[in-house]
RNA sequence: GCGCUCGUAGCUCAGCCGGAUAGAGCAGCCGCCUCCUAAGCGGCAGGUCGCAGGUUCAACUCCUGCCGAGCGCGCCA
C-alpha cells in the first residue's frame, strides 16, 4: 500500500514538473508512512514540506498542487492536504476490510514476510558456561534470542540457532575437581573444600551419580590432594592458584578416570540446561562444542589464517594477535606464555568456523558485560577476510530481579543465585518470557517476580492471553446458543463492522506484518509485546461495547470472523515470543483460601 | 582515566528513519455486572521529555558540552 500511495505521489510530481507549475532539481524520496492518529486518514507524507526549500513556497500550497495533480485511485477514498503541509490519504472500507479476510485465509501463516530473502543467519545466545545450572540472569537472553529467531524466521530468514558449549577451559577443570571432591565426602573422607570451588548443591547431587556409577574406586588417600598446594585464601594465600594446584593434582591422581568424572559432570549439567530451556520454549539447532575446535584443527588454522596476513606478533613469550590495528582497543592474546591458547583464541576459530558455513550474518547475543567483545570480535573479521557488517553483535542488558521492593544479588561461584527452574516454577514460561521482551533488549529491565506472578489486571501477559480465551469462549458458546458461525456469511457482510471500536480493532490488526517486519530489521522484538498489549487493549474495548452474539446473522458473523482474526493474530504473536494462548482462563475470586 | 549504555507522569516504561495536540500500564480519585469470563469497560487528575547550546521549515528523536546512573576495560573464563 505504501508502494502504491508513493507511485500517486511520483506521477502527481511528474504532472506538475511537465506542466512547469514546479521546478524541481533532484528527485525527493518520497517518504509515506502509517498516521498516527487515525484523524490523520490511514497514510501521510511529508513530501510538501521536504522540496519547499527547493521551491521557496510554503508547504501547504504545494501540497494542495500535488493532491490537485494526484490520479484517483480505487483503493483511496479521500486525499487531503493540511495544516503544516501534510499530504493525508483514506483508504477506502473495502481496503481496510481486506486484513479480515487475509487473515482467516492464511491463518497461522499471516504476517510472514520475505524481507530476509532467504538468507542464511546463525543466532548464537545464552551459551553459559556449563559449569551450573542457568540462572534468571541467563533467563533474558534465552527468551530474547529465541524470540529474535522466530521473529527472523517469520521473516523469511533460514535461521539457525547455536548454543556455544564451553566445555574447555579452567572453569570446568574447577568444576570437576569440586565434583570428585565432595565425591570423596561422600565416601567418608573429610577434607577442607576450596573456597573458590563451587559450592552449589547440585555438586553433591553429580558427586551421587559418580558414586553410583564407581562405587569406592575413585578414592585416593587425602594427603595426596593437597600435597604442595599453595594456601588458600581463608588461610592467607590466594585462592586462583590454590585452586589451580588442587586441580593439576586432581588430574594427576586419577588419570584416566578425570576425563570419567568430567564428562559426567559435563552431561549431567548440560542436560539440566536443556531440559530448562525446553521448559523454557527455547530451542537450538546445534550445541557446538569449544572441545571440538581444540580437537579438531580449527584453532590452529584460524591462527595460521592470522599469521598468513601477518597480523599476529610474538611479545613477552606470548602470541598476540594486533586487534588494534583493525580498530579494537588494545590487542589480544591468543597463546599465553606457558602454551596455552586463550578463550580469545577459540573464539575467532569459532567465528571462522561460522563463516566457512556459509552464513550471510553471524548475530550474538552477548550479555551487556561482554561489550569489550564488539570490538575484538570484528576486529578478527576484519583479520580473517570477512566484512565486519556480517559479524553483528546484540548486547541484552541486565535484569534486575525483585520481589516486591526487595533486589537480589547474585553470583553464581557462592550458589547464591535464582535459577531459571525456579522462576519458571514460579511465575510460569508465559509470564517470564513476555516480562523479558517487553522492554527493548538494551534498556535495564526491573523484573518483579510478585508482578509476573499476579494473576491480576497488573500483569500484562494475562491481558493478552484474556482476550484470547475470552474469543475462545464465545466460539464454545455459540452451539449451546443455537447460533451458528458461518464464515462466508460472515465475509460478505464485513461492511457491517463501521463502529469506531471495530475499526479500531480492524486498524490494529492491519498493523501486524508492518510490526513484524520492523521487529525483525530492527532487532527490537519488544515491539511485538507492545503490539500485544494494544491488540488485547482494542479487543477489549470492542468487546465491552458490541455484543458478539446477537440475532442478527449477518452483522453477528462479521463480528465473528473479525474475532477469529484476532484470535490468530494474537496466538501467533504470543507464541513469536514465546508465551502460549490459552483458550480458557478463570477468576479465582472465588477462592475461599485467599 | 578511557570506552559503551541510559536519563520521558509519583512508579515501571512506549515513542519506528526528525514531523501535526508527548502515549500506555500501575498507584490515586469517580463511575459500570438481572447483559458473550469485572483477569473487563468508561471518566478525572498527573509532563519545562536531566541541564545548556547547535543543526533544521520542524527536535523527546540528530550533534556538542555539562550533570547524574549503570556496565566494561587481565597472558580470567
Amino acid at each position: 500500500m505504501i508502494g502504491h500511495i508513493q507511485e500517486l505521489i511520483e506521477n502527481a510530481l511528474e504532472h506538475l514538473v511537465q506542466r512547469d507549475e514546479i521546478e524541481l532539481e533532484t528527485t525527493p524520496d518520497i517518504q509515506v508512512e502509517r498516521a498516527r492518529n487515525p484523524e490523520h486518514g490511514d497514510y501521510a507524507s511529508n513530501i510538501a514540506m521536504v522540496i519547499q526549500k527547493q521551491l521557496k513556497k510554503p508547504p501547504l500550497e504545494i501540497a494542495e498542487k500535488i493532491v490537485k495533480a494526484m490520479n484517483e485511485s480505487k483503493h483511496i477514498s479521500h486525499v487531503e492536504a493540511v495544516k503544516p503541509g501534510f499530504i493525508n490519504f483514506s483508504l477506502t472500507n473495502q481496503c481496510r476490510l481486506q486484513v479480515i479476510k487475509k487473515i482467516l485465509d492464511r491463518k497461522e501463516d499471516y504476517g510472514s514476510n520475505d524481507i530476509g530473502k532467504n538468507q542464511h543467519v546463525t543466532v548464537e545466545f545464552v551459551s553459559a558456561n556449563p559449569t551450573g545450572p542457568l540462572h534468571v540472569g541467563h533467563g533474558r537472553g534465552a527468551a530474547y534470542g529465541s524470540s529474535l529467531v522466530n521473529v527472523l524466521k517469520k521473516s523469511g530468514y533460514q535461521v539457525h540457532a547455536e548454543y556455544y558449549v564451553n566445555d574447555n577451559g579452567r572453569q570446568m577443570d574447577i568444576l570437576a575437581t569440586s565434583v570428585w571432591l565432595r565425591y570423596l565426602e561422600l565416601c567418608g573422607d573429610q577434607l577442607r573444600f576450596p573456597d573458590n570451588g563451587y559450592q552449589g548443591d547440585y555438586i553433591v547431587d553429580i558427586a551421587r551419580k559418580v558414586r553410583a556409577k564407581f562405587g569406592d574406586d575413585l578414592r585416593v588417600e587425602v594427603n595426596q590432594i593437597f600435597d604442595q598446594v599453595s594456601k588458600d585464601e581463608s588461610q592467607g594465600g590466594d585462592k586462583e592458584s590454590h585452586i589451580d594446584d588442587v586441580v593439576q593434582n586432581t588430574k594427576n591422581l586419577l588419570n584416566d578416570n578425570y576425563a570419567k568424572v568430567f564428562k559426567i559432570a559435563l552431561k549431567q549439567i548440560l542436560g539440566g540446561i536443556k531440559d530448562d530451556l525446553e521448559d523454557f520454549n527455547v530451542y537450538f539447532d546445534e550445541w557446538f562444542s569449544e572441545k571440538k575446535l581444540h580437537e579438531s584443527d580449527w584453532i590452529d588454522r584460524a591462527m595460521q589464517r592470522l599469521k598468513d596476513g601477518d597480523h599476529v606478533f610474538k611479545k613477552d613469550g606470548a602470541w598476540w594477535f594486533n586487534a588494534s590495528y583493525f580498530g579494537d582497543d588494545k590487542d589480544r592474546v591468543l597463546m599465553r606464555e606457558n602454551g596455552q591458547k586463550t578463550y580469545f583464541a577459540s573464539d575467532v576459530a569459532y567465528l571462522m568456523n561460522k563463516m566457512e558455513r556459509g552464513f550471510d550474518r553471524a548475530i550474538y547475543i552477548f550479555g551487556a558485560d561482554h561489550h569489550g567483545y564488539i570490538g575484538r570480535l570484528k576486529a578478527a573479521a576484519k583479520a580473517l577476510g570477512y566484512d565486519p557488517e556480517k559479524v553483528d553483535i546484540q548486547l541484552v542488558q541486565f535484569a534486575n530481579l525483585f520481589k516486591g521492593k526487595e533486589k537480589f544479588k547474585m553470583s553464581t561461584r557462592s550458589g547464591s543465585f535464582i535459577t531459571l527452574k525456579t522462576l519458571i516454577d514460579e511465575v510460569g514460561t508465559d509470564a517470564a518470557r513476555y516480562f523479558y521482551v517487553m522492554r527493548s533488549h538494551d534498556q535495564h529491565l526491573d523484573f518483579d517476580l510478585e508482578l509476573a506472578k499476579s494473576q491480576t489486571k497488573d500483569n500484562p501477559v494475562f491481558y493478552i492471553q484474556y482476550a484470547h480465551a475470552r474469543i475462545c469462549s464465545v466460539f464454545r458458546q455459540l452451539d449451546a446458543q443455537n447460533m451458528p458461525y458461518n464464515e462466508e456469511i460472515g465475509n460478505v457482510n464485513l461492511k457491517l463492522l463501521d463502529t469506531d471500536h471495530e475499526k479500531a480493532l480492524i486498524r490494529q490488526l492491519s498493523m501486524y506484518a508492518e510490526t513484524i517486519a520492523k521487529a525483525a530489521v530492527s532487532y527490537q522484538v519488544n515491539t511485538i509485546a507492545n503490539y500485544l498489549k494494544d491488540l488485547a487493549q482494542a479487543f477489549h474495548q470492542f468487546y465491552a461495547h458490541c455484543k458478539v452474539q446477537g440475532n442478527n446473522e449477518d452483522l453477528r458473523n462479521a463480528r465473528l470472523n473479525l474475532c477469529s482474526a484476532t484470535r490468530y493474530i494474537l496466538a501467533d504473536g504470543l507464541a513469536l515470543i514465546g508465551s502460549s494462548a490459552p483458550t480458557e482462563m478463570h477468576s479465582e475470586d472465588f477462592d475461599y483460601n485467599d
